[in-house]
RNA sequence: CGGGAUGUAGCGCAGCUUGGUAGCGCACCUGAAUGGGGUUCAGGGGGUCGCGAGUUCGAAUCUCGCCAUCCCGACCA
């Protein structure tokens, strides 16, 4: 009789998720009663059933891009504010960023880099020296007009990205090849004035890590270009559990002002492809417009080789379509705020029976480093918290409950394959710690499993058009004749982008380009992306 | 920036056609019993109906404008 009734209110949750739209109220009311047939069905076993836990949660397959925004919301990530196109970072989005800085600063340092922190206005006459570049950003700048009631002599730019700011001050501080290179990153918030906005994904201010370097030589900062492309994909794999194509960009994809651009690109869930970080070789381009300039080895002056690179806060909307199912977030333990969430079960004085315990397995964790959530409210359910817990997914779930006291055990959860076991204590360290590597391992394995499903090679545009015209297209890789025309034609007929000239890719040796005919000169991979 | 939809309590919605001073579910607060997959009962608090004008004795409801959000397209980490 107590099962009747949790029924009843799971099944209330999914009209509760739901948004505005005539076509949602049938929907809900459908999936009704699909539901409580499914709840009647699990019985008691629920928790072998591995589906439907949590349920507040509009599924990926109804629609993708509501379930995103849900998840977000009910995952408590971000929130919207009163400023258009600006999203509030909740605590529990804005640890998920902790954890990124911290990851990826290390090995920024690791690789001999330093933080410094610039302005965050730029003059309108230092935006617009180097041509390219103003041409390309313009159009999103959002200026400062007025200081007080009094209005500027110069307008201020809120910077789109920092290259004309630091040029200019690494113009001032260079003087010897002596000095070179100089390896800066910055931790900041930048501003682009965006027309559609998206959680993480695209919003108007965003926080970014960029890297600014100067060289003696191209040779070296291509080198250091390359090297922060390879940074960049074995932090995102190693951390995030994402695995990304790199590759260079197209010069139509090319960063305004850059020579040659690289980027990371990740396969999200609904087979789209977002572009997960960016390297760019800017040549001489913005030394000679800013004059960064050295005495050399040869006693002559010249133009330094300069680079810029970054990841945003967009990874975090990557990681939610990488590996999120229909119960919600599913973290990869190295970045979650919380990796084992402890779940007391409650009975009689649980205070004095259950409580200590469960305190002392945290401070046993805790002292060998794992990140661990005791959740000892007492307004909720052990069942409320499993699903709310899931819905923001903490990798590994702990429940201990007077039976295991009494059996020296507790019960452990995986969040990823919601494989459930029973540890007895003495193994509890040890288990622990080889689930958070296994589901480390698995997330990644379980991405690039489904990355390989959903990738094609084709030398047919007939082909490649019904498979982008498909519900969830994925990667195409194609031969190509690196032809702006053509890509902007493919972009239109098709939706799809070039992605990136992928470094590990078939050869386009002797093929035709797929569209054209003509001697392919590289190998392409093309997706519809965000 | 173009096309479409929506805006009523924290969230999801009803009320609008036919104007008469706002309601439901969840959430929240209090108390009790519960507690191993979103617990139950009882009591309670919360809304200048997105904003601004207009019509009217009277507007959530009718008219106009603006704004925001979502979806679909053109531009972008």
């Amino acid at each position: 009789m107590k099962r009747a009734a949790a029924a009843t209110t799971a099944l209330i949750s999914p009209c509760a998720a739901m948004r505005r739209g005539a076509g949602i109220a049938a929907t809900c009311s459908r999936r009704k009663s699909e539901m409580s047939q499914s709840q009647q069905k699990d019985g008691n076993k629920g928790a072998g059933k591995g589906e439907a836990f949590v349920t507040a949660i509009t599924p990926q397959s109804e629609d993708f891009s509501r379930w995103y925004l849900d998840v977000v919301r009910r995952a408590e990530l971000a929130d919207y504010t009163m400023v258009k196109g600006c999203m509030v970072i909740r605590p529990y989005g804005y640890a998920i960023w902790e954890r990124i800085q911290h990851l990826l600063d290390a090995r920024l340092k690791a690789t001999g880099h330093v933080n410094a922190y610039f302005p965050l206005f730029i003059p309108e006459s230092l935006l617009m020296k180097e041509a390219d570049h103003v041409a390309g950003f313009a159009p999103e700048v959002a200026w400062v007009t007025h200081g007080g009631s009094e209005k500027l002599e110069e307008r201020l730019a809120i910077r789109p990205t920092s290259e004309v700011i630091i040029g200019t001050l690494y113009a001032k501080w260079l003087q010897s090849w002596r000095d070179l290179p100089i390896l800066i990153n910055q931790w900041a918030n930048v501003v682009r004035w965006e027309k559609v906005t998206r959680p993480f994904l695209r919003t108007t201010e965003f926080l970014w890590q960029e890297g600014h370097t100067a060289h003696e030589t191209e040779a070296e900062a291509e080198e250091e270009t390359l090297k922060i492309l390879q940074v960049y994909k074995e932090f995102v794999e190693t951390e995030l559990a994402m695995p990304v194509i790199e590759g260079r960009k197209s010069d139509s994809e090319k960063f305004a002002g850059a020579s040659k651009t690289y980027s990371i690109e990740a396969l999200m869930g609904d087979g789209r492809a977002l572009q997960a970080g960016t390297s760019h070789n800017l040549g001489q381009n913005f030394a000679k417009a800013f004059d960064i300039k050295f005495q050399g080895r040869d006693k002559v002056e010249q133009h330094a080789w300069t680079t810029s690179w970054g990841v945003s806060t967009r990874l975090i909307g990557g990681l939610i379509m990488v590996h999120g199912d229909d119960s919600g977030l599913v973290l990869p333990p190295n970045i979650a705020p919380y990796q084992v969430v402890i779940v007391p079960i409650p009975r009689g004085n649980w205070q004095e029976t259950v409580l200590p315990p469960a305190q002392a397995i945290r401070d046993q964790l805790t002292a060998q480093g794992v990140r661990v959530m005791l959740d000892a409210r007492d307004a909720y359910t052990p069942g409320w918290k499993f699903a709310e817990w899931e819905l923001r997914g903490v990798p590994i779930r702990l429940e201990i409950g007077p039976k295991d006291i009494e059996k020296g055990q507790v019960v452990l959860a995986r969040r990823d394959t919601r494989e459930k076991q029973f540890v007895p204590m003495a193994d509890l360290l040890p288990q622990v710690s080889q689930w958070l590597l296994d589901i480390q391992a698995g997330l990644l394995e379980k991405a690039r499993q489904l990355r390989e499903e959903r990738s094609h090679y084709t030398e047919s545009y007939e082909e490649f058009k019904a498979l982008m015209a498909g519900a969830r297209p994925g990667l195409i890789y194609a031969p190509w004749c690196d032809d702006a025309v053509v890509e902007a034609q493919v972009k239109t007929e098709t939706q799809a982008t070039i992605r990136n000239y992928p470094f590990t890719a078939p050869s386009a040796e002797g093929k035709a380009c797929f569209v054209t005919g003509r001697p392919a000169l590289v190998m392409a991979c093309f997706a519809k992306a965000y």
